[in-house]
DNA sequence: CGGCGTGATGTCAGTTGCTGACATCACCCT
DNA sequence: AGGGTGATGTCAGCAACTGACATCACGCCG
């Protein structure tokens, strides 16, 4: 038998969202989510580096995905459509995903801390973005200025997938924020 | 005679840029903020929220600037004209301010958390920038699209003035990034 | 089969960021 | 002259995080 339960890092990562939609963000504690999990606060902290970084561990695939699809566009497709190839695909991967997105990210918009944890994980992803667009030959600053806007785009259209009632699909609302993009800096 | 010296929260903000320079963010204690300004720890707190903020006094600023110049503008101006307009403002801000500003933002890159609370005065600028701009008849997603847009658009230009070494002015890199955007969204 | 390294966890003590409650006292206004 | 006020000091305390060391099931190797 083994010493302890197995997987306590989703355990606690499971406790840690429950806890934080129940009580708030800075109303649970570390020793909350801790004892929820049945582990010690000490390995919560062996598990994620600090107490918001627990709501963040989907991060890396959708990194993964954004990069992939971007080395993966045709050779000569523009800054710009390689960008939307890559929103299509992005797409894909939060198909279902709506409920669990949605109550994620009303705990995250509740906390300026967690907030801030996004922030700084989308400009991350922007900055894996655009090293992606110079090793397809863009130079900079156009390609961090086009990795930030594809992140913008992106921002834009998952904050309306999430807000609004409808049932539309998210690649349907990022392909619209794209387009609007478009209109508008095309006019004088 | 007075009390104590005045001008604590200057003296704060300055013992702290000094101290994060020499020692790192990291590891410099508030409490040795506060005894070089010749104040107690419980004091810092009263002026700043937290030990980050006492970087940013002057986000404050940055955005009035940003949004009267939005209001300002023709109102027969485009979205991106009106963008044009106010980088122009912004330029001007920050004329004869670059020894400071390297030295700021050279301390801010050296730490995560302080990158993330760069992050979230930005993201409130932008979102002021998207009030700004739907007060003049812009509709969502157009608002907060172009907003994120501008914000892009000063990012990059402002890391390309703290970084380069040539003398170019801030405005001039502003109106080359801002050109650079529009070649990237026009092309297929 | 038995010892032995290993990895995940527990335990404990300590530092630091940050907060609430209350005291102090120069200054200003009346 | 006296009372109010604002900026500061003092103190106690919680919670986030860290380093050091102990424990022990498991699996490998001889």
């Amino acid at each position: 038998m083994a010493r302890w339960e197995p997987d306590s890092g989703n355990r606690l990562a499971q406790a840690a969202l429950e806890l934080y939609d129940e009580h708030g963000f800075e109303d649970t504690t570390v020793a909350e989510i801790a004892a929820r999990a049945g582990v010690t606060e000490r390995t919560f902290f062996r598990h994620f580096a600090d107490k918001r970084e627990v709501l963040f561990g989907g991060a890396g695939m959708l990194q993964d995905v954004f990069e992939r699809a971007i080395a993966g566009a045709p050779d000569d497709a523009s800054p710009m459509e390689s960008v939307a190839v890559a929103l299509e695909a992005v797409g894909e991967l939060f198909v279902d995903r709506r409920p669990y997105a949605r109550q994620r990210q009303a705990i995250i918009m509740s906390s300026p801390e967690l907030r801030e944890r996004e922030l700084i994980k989308l400009a991350t992803l922007a900055t894996a973005l655009a090293a992606a667009l110079r090793a397809r030959g863009l130079r900079e600053p156009g390609a961090s200025l086009t990795a930030e806007v594809a992140i913008s785009v992106f921002r834009v259209g998952f904050e309306q997938w999430v807000d609004e009632d409808e049932d539309r699909e998210l690649t349907d609302l990022l392909r619209q924020s794209l387009a609007e993009l478009k209109v508008i800096t095309a006019a004088p």
